[in-house]
DNA sequence: AGTGGCGCGTAAAGAAGTTGTAAACGGCGA
DNA sequence: TCGCCGTTTACAACTTCTTTACGCGCCACT
């Protein structure tokens, strides 16, 4: 269900292909790789990786121009491998656009961190916002919205904490006693009627017709229940 | 009319930061200085750098505990710098939020090739979202220009600040605790309404009726929300 | 069949808590 | 000194929560 991270790697050594692609691997990425310069931009262009892990020391070409070609149509993250801590060759693949330079010999633990580190900043971007429909009603609990055939919908925020309860134990039956617990928390008891009321508001407010529910059921001298 | 980086310098030893600063000055940075962590937070709470360069080997806390207190709410990059080379502090420091780690000792020029790395995103993102239009407004982000009915609106820095956020996560209600937060640092607690205030002003100068509001909404309890 | 208790649903008034706006204060830089 | 801006203060207006009230339908008991 994680967003797969797609990454390219370009690297003539075998054996340091095998120990990054594992290393990746670990970190539940999945790992394309490519042996020159030449095959590395046409695997670029065909995978779309959401990060490139480049060997400066290439045979073919030089790896600085490899990052510019794959800069003009890419904002995917650039990491830098090399065999070279001449700083000059840092600064000019940085300025590049690379991300990130790692100096060989390096570690697997530096190496996954620093590629987390990349990712983290993706990854915010992208995290999917899970929803929930039923009926003409849809949801989104992380952006507190709801729309009903495609119009807002206000909810209170007592409203919207039960509601948010009820989705989370969707089909279960939910007694009195524990959906009081949830939404005004333990020092209420059982008193008070505030149920039937704030049942009462969500079916006015979200079902078709409040009189005939058909997704807040009421769960006679028990409690209630929510069916998507 | 390029938005100045302001950079946030931790750093003990007064030979280094001088050395920093006058790298990052060449850069075209503003730079401020803390000397040990406890002032770093509380600078960074006011100064709101948008990069902060932390030495690990501070002696008065923890740099790992100062990245984790910045990250919780600010989103800005993070490079530490340090005297020790061991992959666990590396990892560790990565794993808390840091972008990047550079070990001393380090050349002027690796030093800021890395800020400019690290600051090209951050640009990207401004001009990526360059114009938002709704209403009969239309603002330039990375221009800070608003204009309604084609005539230019004048936005103080706080306003222009609450405004940003706002617009950045569209749709989505930001809680009030949010909002302080990333538009007056974490010093302030969930304190004081300013945002009520600020609100009030937005919408004078941005709604066609203020006391409707149509784009800058209320949730109540909650926090606010912006529909475009 | 009538009746009264029980659980439930809805409406509406009052209380409590939040929010909106104006206006005054004070610091800071031009 | 002036003007701008952020902060503080004060109060009016509003939303939400709680309380109270009443009607309905079901079932058991008379």
């Amino acid at each position: 269900m994680t967003p797969e991270t797609n990454v390219l790697l370009v690297e003539d050594e075998p054996q340091i292909r095998r120990f990054v692609r594992t290393t990746l691997e670990g970190e539940g990425c999945r790992v394309f790789e490519a042996e020159s310069g030449q095959r590395g931009l046409i695997e670029a262009g065909t995978r779309k990786p959401d990060l490139l892990i480049v060997d400066l020391g290439l045979p073919d070409m030089d790896g600085v121009e490899l990052i510019r070609e794959f800069r003009s149509w890419s904002e995917a993250p650039v990491l830098i491998l090399s065999a070279r801590s001449d700083e000059r060759d840092k600064v000019e693949a940085l300025d590049a656009g690379a991300d990130d330079y790692l100096t060989k010999p390096f570690g697997v633990g530096e190496l996954a961190a620093r590629v987390r580190a990349l990712q983290r900043r993706r990854l915010k971007g992208l995290e999917a916002s899970p929803k929930v429909s039923f009926g003409r009603v849809e949801l989104d609990l992380s952006r507190r919205t709801v729309l009903r055939d495609g119009q807002p919908i206000h909810l209170t925020p007592i409203e919207y904490r039960l509601l948010g309860v009820l989705v989370g134990n969707a089909g279960k039956v939910m007694t009195h006693r524990s959906l009081m617990r949830e939404v005004w928390g333990p020092n209420y008891g059982d008193s008070g009627h505030y149920l039937r009321i704030y049942m009462s508001h969500l079916r006015q407010k979200l079902e078709a017709d409040p009189a005939q529910p058909v997704h807040f059921l009421t769960e006679t001298g028990v409690g209630y229940r929510f069916q998507p």
